[in-house]
Formats: structure tokens, sequence, C-alpha cells
DNA sequence: AACTATTTATAAGA
DNA sequence: TTCTTATAAATAGTT
């Protein structure tokens, strides 16, 4: 008994394979609704191989155009993964003189990058929770940002600064044209929100996007 | 003068388009290396089509597989861009359902997170509920903060404090559980830096992203 | 973990 | 800017 629907296109090609009316080996990719994967085993497929897209975009867009970049992942598992932006100093430094990884082709470096942020291992973990132990002090680990390595978390930290003081120097920008009022009487009542709310902006729909 | 480093193979096909040796109306999209796009205005474009397509991604994501994801992304022009899920009416949800967020290990801190970034705007927020209601799917994202109202801005950089503030507060503790290595010699010289540089991670490369 | 056939994203050009 | 076009890149389903 099938108990995922299939689209009238999936099931023609299902047939013609199955009936060699075609070639061709597999049915390729196939197109897919936006919804939520009932299938368990496909569900954790489709989540490493999409978060590993997602940070192989985020990390094209940040080498292109020079963008910081922060990503927060939370897995169905409740497993996070964390993609920072370091700077391109810091990168290339990295990549010189470490010599861990050699500039060979393309996905394997990358992957390894994802396999690091993602083994905030298990024994790393323990190593740490030993030395706390050793060390006699007690520590959270209730705490935020569970799981992520030193370097990701001081990256992540770095980049909220960043943040944090863009922020800050808007605050002040507007503040101080804040504290030079215009003539108009109406302006007090005139919400920023209000005009974001008519326009375009922050509003994308998923029906169309295929 | 062509100032742009051109490929063997988009050169071969500007010439055949331009003699007219193919039907071929545009080159189409062609192969571009993954560093630095010096021309500003191709930034510009690319930076916009790429957070788009990442924000796309991102969405993709966590409606196939549940996975609540954050971020961050400052633009060339340092203009800052937020994405955030769930979505409002499960955000909503969740502060009904006892406000508090149970602290399962690690996730409490990122949905704090998450809330940070996603509350910015009350307004919009209703807004956006009642444009769910009538279209079905949709989402927030994607605004820059120039859209914020100055108190909104300022709610907003307070909550970034704190979340540094949490996270730094976490990387010196775990530099300082670092600094108890096994045979602790000289400890006191051993800075975070040298963590990093011993660890594998954070070992990565894009120039070799294909 | 690999493999294809497709779908999807997007670089250029209009 | 926004749209088009052709190609590059990502990935769903299978093995």
């Amino acid at each position: 008994m099938v108990s995922e629907r299939i689209s009238l296109e999936n099931f023609n090609a299902m047939v013609d394979i199955a009936s060699k009316k075609t070639e061709k080996k597999t049915m390729g990719r196939r197109k897919i609704e936006i919804r939520k994967i009932e299938k368990k085993t496909s569900l954790q497929v489709t989540f490493t191989k999409r978060r590993t897209g997602l940070f192989r975009k985020a990390s094209e867009l940040f080498v292109l155009c020079g963008a910081e970049i922060a990503i927060l992942v939370q897995s169905p598992a409740d497993k996070i993964f964390a993609f920072g932006h370091p700077s391109v100093e810091a990168l290339i430094g990295r990549f010189e003189s470490g010599g861990a990884v050699s500039p060979e082709t393309g996905a394997s470096s990358f992957r390894q990058f994802v396999e690091q942020v993602e083994d905030r291992s298990a024994v790393r973990r323990l190593e740490m929770e030993k030395r706390m132990k050793e060390g006699g002090r007690e520590f959270w680990w209730d705490e935020p940002f569970e799981g992520l390595e030193l370097q990701e978390l001081e990256e992540y930290a770095e980049a909220l600064e960043v943040l944090r003081d863009n922020v800050s120097q808007r605050v002040e920008a507007l503040a101080f044209a804040a504290s030079f009022p215009d003539n108009d009487d109406d302006d007090q009542g005139f919400l920023v929100s209000d005009i974001k709310l008519e326009s375009e902006y922050g509003v994308f729909g998923f029906s169309d996007l295929n």
C-alpha cells in the first residue's frame, strides 16, 4: 500500500521505467511539494542534503559578496548546526598556514568544514567535561549554544558584536534625526512600520516558488 | 578593454553568439568562479539574488524538515537582513502553551535567539498573522532594519547585547576549561587562539568550492 | 554513499 | 529595475 501521495507525472515516470518504455535508469530528481516530509528516513536524508546545500550557498554568498553571515539550524533531532563567517584574512591565513586542507577539488573541504561544525562531537564534549571536573569547576551546560565549538562561538560572538554595533549606530542615527523634528505636525504618529506594511517587503509566499 | 577575466568556455560562447554560429539569443547562465566579485553593480545584483535564494532555501528546509533556522546577513552596503523561523503561528502557539520554553539541552537559548530576531515588530507580526490566514502559507522575512522604529531598534540592540554577553561568557568559560590541559606546566601562556590552531577545527577553504 | 534524470537557481543580456 | 534565456548547480528517488 502506497502511503505517500504521488503526482501523476511521478506515477507515469514510474510506470515507464518499470515497463521499460524508456532506457532511463532512474527517474532522476522529481518535483516535490514544499511541505513537511512525513517519512522519517527521507526527512533525515533531505535534512542533511539541504543543510549542506544551505551552508554551501551561504559560504558562496560570503565569498562572492563579502557579506557577513551567521546561520543557526536546529535539526529535527534537536542538534544545532552553525555556520559562521570568518574574515577573509583569517580564512586565507588559516588555509595557507594550516595546510591541513589541501586546496584540492571542491566539495571535500567544504564537506570537511561542515563535518567540523557538525562534529562538536561527543568526544570533545566529554573531554571538556572531564577537564572541567578535574579543574574542580562547575559549569553551565544547560547553557546557550550547547554543542558549538569554541571557535564557532568566538566567531559568532564577534558577529554579534559587529551586528550590535551596527544596530547601535543606526539607533544613534535615528535618535539624532528624531531630535530634529520636521515642521510636520503629524510626524509623531507616523510609524515606519506603516510604510513597510504597505510595501511588498517581508511577505513572501511559497505557493508560487516552484 | 576587458577588465574581467573570462574563461575559455565563456569566451567561445561569446564568439559563437556574436558570429551567429548558434541561434541562441543569450549565453544563458555562465559558470563563475567563487571569489570576490569586484564590479560593484554585479556584486549588488548577485547579492540580492543570492540572498533571496538563500532565504528561500532556508524556508524550504524549515518547511520540509521542521528545522528551526535563524540567519543574519550583513550586506556589502552594511544593511542587515534577518531570516527566522518558525512561522509566527508556531511562535505564538509556543508562547500561548506555557510561555517559557522547556530548557531541554541547548534548545531553549536557540529559541530565545530566534525569538529575539523574530520579535521585532508586534505590528508586523499581527499583519502577518492576518495574511497567513488569508493566504494560507506565508512567512515573514527579509527586511533590512531600516524599516524598524527607533524603539524597536533599541530593543533589538539590547537583545543583541544580552545575547552577545551570553555568548562571550560561554567563550570565556570554554577557554577557561581548555586552559586546564592534562599536564599544565605553563598554561598561563595558553591562548584561545592556540587552541584554535592546534585543533583541526576551523580549517576550511572556500577557494575550491567549485 | 553514488548515481542520474530532472528540477531549480542564477549569470548575463535585453 | 525587471524579465528572459540558456546553462550551471542542486537534489529526489533509486540502487
